[in-house]
Parts: C-alpha cells; structure tokens; sequence
DNA sequence: CGGCGAAGCCAAAGCGCTTTGGAAGACTCT
DNA sequence: AGAGTCTTCCAAAGCGCTTTGGCTTCGCCG
C-alpha cells in the first residue's frame, strides 16, 4: 500500500493525503481525519527510502564505533546503548554504527553525512581539542558530544558528568580521613574525562597544602589487569600512597587483587574510591570489601542523549547547550583513616 | 556531483555511466574506463538513499536490540561489536541497531523488513524454536543466527560454538580428577547455549555413571552479584559439590569471592573451570588463582557473521549453512584432584 | 550481398515520497 | 458588485538512481 493507492482510493492528490498525514495546516480537519483512518485502516505506512530521498532525513541517529585490531570497544558502551535503547525504542529511532578505522575517522563522518545517512550523532569519549567535534562542527549535522572537548573557538552542545567534582570531593573526603599521599589510577589521560578528573583530585589536595607526586599518578587503558599493575607499582614504591582514586570499577578489580597479593588489607593499609558507571553486573557493594565510589550511570546519559538528539533533528533543541550532571560519592567500607 | 552532471560531462547517458560503474557488461571497456576515470576524478558517489529507493538494498545490516526497563544489554555484545566492525569497517557496511521492547520484537523485525531498511540481519542469544527466527525465514530476509535453535521444520544458517562439547570435556577433565560431585552454574536455561552445556556436562557425567544433582545447578542472569550467591548456596549446602564448571567469566569472579568468603580455597576445596568468551579487559590467567576456561572467542564469531552476512546478500553464500566452532579446554591452576 | 546477431549506447519510465506553484471556490470588505 | 483573502485542494516537478526496451552500427556468415 502506496502513497498513490491511498490517495486514489481515497479520491484525493497524493498531495493532500501527504499533507494530512504530515499534519500540515492547510488541510481540512474533516479531510484529515478521513485520511489518518483510511491509513491507519489499511495500515499505510510511508515508505522510508522514498521520503529520505525526497526529504534527505532519514530519521536515524549515527555513531562512528573506532575499531581496529588493537582498538577494543569500551564495555561501558553497552550500558550507554541500553540507555539510548530505553529512548529510542518507543521513538522508533534507530541507531546506525559506522565502524571506522579507529585512526581515520574522519572519512567516515564525511561519508555519513555527505550521504545524509543519519541526522544527528553523538560523539564520545572526547578529547581537548577533539578533530571530531571540530569537523561535525563544521560539517553542520545536529551532533551531542558525551563527555567534554575544550579549546574551541566555538561552544557546542554536550552532556557531561562532574567529573572534577567527584574526585575533588572523593580526594577531599581521604584527606580529612588524614591522608597525606594519594594516588590516581587513571584512565587514558589524553581524553578530558581522565583530565578532569586529576584536576579535580589535585585541586582538592591543593587545598590542604598537598601535591600528587608524578609517581602516584598512571593513565592505562582500563582493564582489570592494568589496575594490578598500576597497584602494584604504587604500592610497592617508597612512600606508598595510602589511598587510591581509581578512575573504573574494572581497574578497582585489579586494584584489589594487587592488595591481597602484597598481604596488604583495604582499607586497613590503603583506602579505595573508584568511579562506577553503574553496570549491572559488577556493583561496587559486593566488592569483598565494599567499595566506595563516585557514581553516575551511563545508562541514563544515553536516554538523555537519545532525548536531546531527537529534540536537535526535530528542531526543538538549539544552539550550544551544556549539560553537566551531578556525581554522587556514596561511602562504603573501602574507605577509612590513614594508617598511623 | 551526482550522476546526471557526470553523465553530462562524459557525454555519455545516465545510463552507460551507471552500467560502467556498476560493472555491466554491455559497456566498453574503453568507455568503461573512461567513466571509472572521471568518476574517481571528481569523487563521485552515489546517492544511498536513491540506490536504495530505485533497488531496495541499503548496504546495511541489522539488529534488533531487545531494550526494556528490566532488560540489560549483556557485555558480551560489545565483543562481539568490535569483531562485527573489523569486518564490516573495511566493507563500508553499517549495522543499524533497532531498539525494542524485549516482549514484542516481532513489531520491530516486521518494520525494518517492511522498510526495507536492511539488507540482512543476524539474530542472538536464540532459544529452542526461537520465534524470531521463524519469523525471519518466513519474511524471506537473509539472516544468520548467532548460536542455534532447534526444533524447526526447517533449516537455517548460523554460526554457533561447540557449547555442549567444551562442557563435556571440561567435565570430563574433572571426573578423571576424581570429582564425583559436579554442579553448574549456568546461564539463563532458556537460551540454547546454556541447555547445550548442561546437556554436555551432564553426558560426562553419565559416562562415568555420575549424575548432575538438581540442587547442584543453577541457571541465573550472569552477573557477578548472581555468581556469588550461586556459588553460596551451593557450597553450604550438605554434599557440596567439589567441583563447579561456570558458564560465564564475571559469574566466576563472583564464584571465587564466595569461595574466599566461606574460607575454602580454589582448586583445594572446590576446582573451578568457567566459559571465557574472551574480554580485553577480564583476563582468566589474571585471576587470584588462575582461572581454567573452555574459551573461544566472541569477537572473531563478529568477525565471521559479518563476513557471512555479506556474502548472503551479495548471494554468495546460500542455503541453510551451520558452522559450529570448536572450543578449546584452556587448564590452569583453578583444577586439581578432588579433596579426599 | 542480404540478413542476423552481438556490441555498445540511449531515452525514458520507474522507485514512492515531498513540495512548488497554482487554481477554484467561499467569504469578507468597501 | 468587484476586488481582495482565505481555505482547501491538485497537477506536476523534483529527489538521484536503476532498469527496461529499443536503436545503431558493425562484423560475419551463407
């Protein structure tokens, strides 16, 4: 059941039944009614690549998924789409993923929208600077970043977390608890979450007169046996750190597992936050010590993005809005006060 | 520059040029070269969204993501993600994910095959007589299944891994280590693959004139909160098993915590043995005590079903083609002889 | 040498929608 | 009553590609 079928049947223009349909004004109330239930009757649906042609919207959203052999998707990633799923689903909006060489990106974002393959897309995990931003930007699709570029000579629209925030106020809380040499765990330090979240815990350090020493500090991709090694290393140096800001609940598993191999106890011998992204799977409560965290869900940021991207195509959304929400720091067992 | 300006400047018609490109045979080759030429010259490409309006193919594969409130995206998605785009990156192929309601993703496959909006799909986490694949046989789209089904009047082509025999063999390795008392924790029984491992342990068993106790399985949603409570139950109970096979990495990390918990120890007390698909970020070696696997990896299967996929919608592949890979029993210190 | 098949090219008709540019009729206003 | 103004609808022209159904031209064969 086409356009043409509908309208003949109906004794109408296909320009009319298009009008009635789209629910523009200039068409009879009575005549539009008529329409959407014959439609609806016959179960008419639009056919999507003909009006893409016509329109050039193709009422999906884009994500270009960096892959390469070396380049392995962040698990954090599934609790973000699940998020995105949650809006999506019941928007009938889909998701289109453009895997692209992690290296060469770029090729694919100038394919997708020469193409007009998508109307909007989301960037993540961005860096200062990040080219991807800057060519979006330029190449004038509705796009959200997740997460935060800087040094632009333009503002864009974003969500973000407090990531400073959270470990300004996580690093606070282990210095009132008397601790005078913490360490960071971090995640990649070229993208502005990891920045962010070492300024934050310096800048609280800062405030009661204490640095972070260069050895306290790492940057690994986030796996499990990347927080063991980082935990070994700092805890096995002189002037061990007596507490630990870990930037994944991932890393935190290694973390606690370097803990117990060197018969030191949490958070006995060294206290332990962590940033959870809230996944399903793996909870912070049931660390066998229960692990304090920052916490935020992801999954929510991707509703949100799903949310204000559908808002940006249909125009409802403008100019360069910046979204950052609230980190919570919630206080479990893993943390308490330095050793003497 | 779209066809009708290259057309033009070639002086040549639509036609000819686009027989030249799409590769006909009844063009020059000369002229053939010609177009190629000038096409490459002027970076043209053609319009997706008119191809597909004037064939119906979109170039693009799908899935169809089960969302809900209650629903989680399993981790092992992302594996598999980042196989599917090794292959699909340097194909130009795009995946569209489809959100929708777990209980009624019928509606969903119905739509995006109405549309068009696809050329194939690949269907996962399949159960016996898994209606979605019913309903894609019926709707005459290309398709592969991620695992297997059973119980159809018909055939079909997937790509599954020997579940039952890597079960089978890993049970079998703890019989000849004199286990007697087994128990399995395994994934969500109603899927396929979960139904093939227990059928695979409970066959080792037999072999040896052993059972597999009902109080000694157990079939949760892998998380690793679920693992532990799994292992608790069945460690406490009278004739605790002294042997457990766990179907999944992050349930046995849950496993080994109640393990520690209740002051036994791996492989002293009770061996251990779980499914590893083979995460970046979770490593079995990497475990206190090395974790003993049946492993294969969910990321090379991506690899594949792509692959596969591509090769179907261009019809090289045809026919109801099963590949089931072998799995491979990877033994480390998590198994030892049975306690006395 | 006439006829015939193959090779190489083209004009035009789709694909199914949106949108432009009216046009007819009804209504208001002076 | 005539001129303007809405309201409501329509024919037809795109959108940019593929594909159908010829139409030439040329070589080959009997």
């Amino acid at each position: 059941m086409n356009l043409k079928q509908l309208a003949h049947m109906l004794a109408l223009s296909q320009t009319t039944v298009s009008r009635a349909l789209n629910g523009y004004p200039e068409v009879n109330e009575e005549t539009r009614r008529r329409v959407m239930d014959a439609a609806k009757r016959h179960g008419y649906r639009p056919n999507p690549s003909a009006r893409r042609l016509a329109t050039g919207k193709s009422g999906m959203i884009g994500y270009v998924l960096p892959t390469g052999a070396a380049v392995d998707i962040d698990p954090h990633f599934v609790e973000f789409l699940s998020g995105l799923g949650d809006y999506a689903r019941s928007h009938e909006l889909d998701l289109v993923l453009s895997p692209a060489d992690a290296d060469d990106q770029e090729t694919t974002y100038r394919r997708i929208v020469a193409n007009r393959q998508v109307d909007a897309v989301y960037i993540s995990s961005p860096r200062p600077a990040d080219r991807r931003v800057a060519l979006v930007n330029t190449l004038g699709i509705p796009f959200i970043v997740h997460g935060r570029s800087e040094g632009f000579d333009f503002d864009y629209p974003y969500l973000d977390i407090d990531n400073e925030g959270a470990f300004h106020e996580a690093a606070r809380l282990l210095v009132q608890l008397g601790h005078r040499r913490l360490a960071l765990i971090n995640g990649d330090d070229r993208e502005t979450f990891a920045i962010h979240r070492e300024r934050g815990l310096r800048r609280a350090l800062a405030a009661s007169g204490l640095t972070l020493g260069d050895r306290h500090v790492c940057s690994v991709v986030m796996t499990e046996e990347n927080g063991y090694r980082a935990a070994r290393r700092l805890l096995e140096q002189d002037g061990a750190p007596t507490a630990i800001a870990c930037s994944s609940l991932i890393m935190a598993l290694g973390v606690v597992r370097a803990v117990r191999d060197l018969g030191l106890s949490i958070p006995g011998d060294v206290s332990l936050i962590a940033h959870d992204d809230v996944f399903p799977w793996l909870k912070p409560e049931n660390f066998s010590v229960p692990l304090s965290t920052t916490r935020s869900s992801i999954r929510l940021a991707g509703a949100r993005i799903a949310e204000r991207l559908a808002a940006r195509i249909s125009g409802l959304e403008e100019g360069a809005r910046g979204e950052v929400w609230p980190v919570d720091l919630v206080v479990r067992a893993s943390v308490a006060g330095a050793p003497a």
